[in-house]
RNA sequence: GGCCCCAUCGUCUAACGGUUAGGACGAGAGCUUUUCAAGCUCUAAACCGGGGUUCGAUUCCCCGUGGGGUCACCA
């Protein structure tokens, strides 16, 4: 077989979305699946919509993502008119397309028309098997503005021959544009590539996922705190799996969840693909993201956190970052918002929080932070650790009554309702501060 | 509406004629070192309907039904 060829042509007439990076990542895995490559293109041919700055963000988006690419030598079809032309000049001498009426533009121009052989249309789709069209509806469609402006039918049929175009894999949404291109392909005497139309990402309302469903373009996912390898892991098993072993009732393969970009790129194919479209849910892309951000090294995840929130984390923190936040974003907000305050040098809570949860009195609570207190006092600062604090405090905890003991002693460091536990919380502020804040919690008593 | 595509728990999915229809997310319950989170255990939850084919259909075929896509001098 030859050398394996995809193609990633987005039109920059928006930021790069959702669906779009799903569909260059499918052409990405199965060119690298196979030792191919994948070319990019921009689709440009619409001069009114196409930006410079949309340019700019898929190219960073891909960046960010790590999905690499092949640039031909011209990746802008509007700079490739005189390539179109070569292919546009001899369709209209040979009577396959002609020039009509005038364009609308009010340039005097003609358009040129493809002149259909209005027959029907039939080919063997990767996923769906054969599909077949009776093209005769279509009429003689327009394929041209003028001779120098190519419509997208022309341009891409042109561009993906140029290119040695070997498997198009695209959303659903262009099956029916597939008999227009087989069309101009044949009457341009090309060899026909293969075709893979993948199902589209649905929103809950199971329309093509757009716009007015929330947040569809990445920058949004990266903004949220979203690492790209969970965004892909995520977006890959949207229409894909990788399957089981059908022998096994455990499926191995199947049930496992988590890949690298790397052991997608190993275990993708498109027999695999799926024909339904699928919704996307935004709680599994955040479970996806979580399992990801736990697999980072510390050293890791304070980089990402760092280059996410623009100033460096606290390594000691990172631990409990991992596990308690599903995104950076979550992380960094817990940071610079109340959760962490215990960092501070100061905390403020009513002293009623402290009796709160104790399940007890206040003289009750009283005499157990006096106690917690004399408990932690033998310790030496550089073994005030999580294990040690606890190792100090436990027994009696447990003896007068966890909640008791415990309650009032994690309000008294973190002066929230809601933390991490009482150990953590000593560990991570200190020997010094934390029989200090014991001490405060008692003056409020 | 024409044409095309699709159909397993709420969601993502496994199964390639024979299974107690499996897993994951989410949900509910419980456990754990109080709270929250994490973790662990358990529970509820699906083959769209009707005909065939077959000894046997979630699986193959047909017809319904439902959903989606597309019908530009946009891509």
């Amino acid at each position: 077989m030859s050398k394996v060829i995809t193609r990633f042509p987005p039109s920059p007439t928006g930021f790069l979305h959702i669906g779009s990076v799903r569909t260059a990542l499918f052409n990405y895995l199965f060119a690298k699946h196979n030792g191919g490559v994948m070319f990019l293109r921009f689709e440009d041919t619409d001069k009114e919509r196409s930006k410079k700055e949309f340019e700019a963000d898929i190219l960073e988006g891909l960046h960010w993502l790590g999905i690499s690419y092949n640039l031909p030598d011209e990746p802008h079809q509007s700079r490739r008119t005189e390539i179109y032309k070569k292919h546009l000049v001899p369709l209209v001498e040979r009577g396959l397309a002609y020039e009509a009426e005038p364009a609308n533009d009010n340039s005097g121009k003609k358009v040129v028309r493809f002149k259909n052989p209005n027959k029907t249309v039939t080919f063997v789709d990767l996923v769906r098997g054969e599909v077949s069209f009776d093209t005769t509806e279509l009429g003689d469609f327009v394929i041209a503005r003028n001779m120098n402006e190519p419509l997208y039918h022309l341009a891409v049929v042109i561009d993906d021959h140029e290119m040695g175009v070997t498997h198009i894999l695209r959303g659903e949404d262009h099956i029916s544009n597939t008999q227009r291109q087989i069309l101009i392909s044949e009457a341009l005497g090309f060899a026909r590539p293969e075709y893979a139309h993948i199902p589209l990402i649905l929103a809950p309302d199971k329309s093509k996922l757009s716009k007015r469903h929330g947040a569809v373009s990445v920058n949004e996912y990266r903004a949220e705190g979203y690492l790209p390898e969970a965004l892909l892991n995520y977006v890959a098993l949207l229409g894909w799996n990788p399957g089981g072993d059908p022998s096994r009732r455990g499926q191995a393969e199947a049930e496992r969840e988590i890949f690298t970009l790397d052991e997608l790129a190993q275990t993708f194919t498109v027999d695999r693909i799926h024909k339904g479209g699928a919704i996307f849910d935004t709680e599994k892309l955040k479970w996806f993201n979580h399992e990801h951000l736990k697999k980072l090294s510390d050293e890791e995840y304070a980089r990402r956190l760092q280059d996410f929130m623009g100033k460096p984390c606290a390594m000691n923190l990172v631990p409990l970052l991992k596990e308690r936040a599903q995104t950076l974003k979550e992380a960094a907000d817990a940071l610079g918002g109340g959760e962490y305050a215990f960092l501070e040098d100061t905390i403020t809570y009513e002293a009623t929080l402290l009796t709160q949860g104790a399940k007890t009195d206040a003289e009750t609570v009283k005499k157990h932070l006096m106690k917690v207190s004399e408990l932690l006092q033998p310790i030496d600062t550089p073994n005030f650790m999580k294990e040690t604090v606890q190792e100090a405090v436990f027994a009696y905890a447990t003896a007068e009554g966890r909640a008791h003991v415990l309650w009032p002693m994690r309000v008294a460091l973190s002066g929230k309702e809601k933390s991490p536990d009482p150990f953590t919380l000593a560990a991570l502020i200190g020997k010094e501060k934390t029989i200090r804040r014991i001490e405060e919690a008692l003056r409020k008593l």
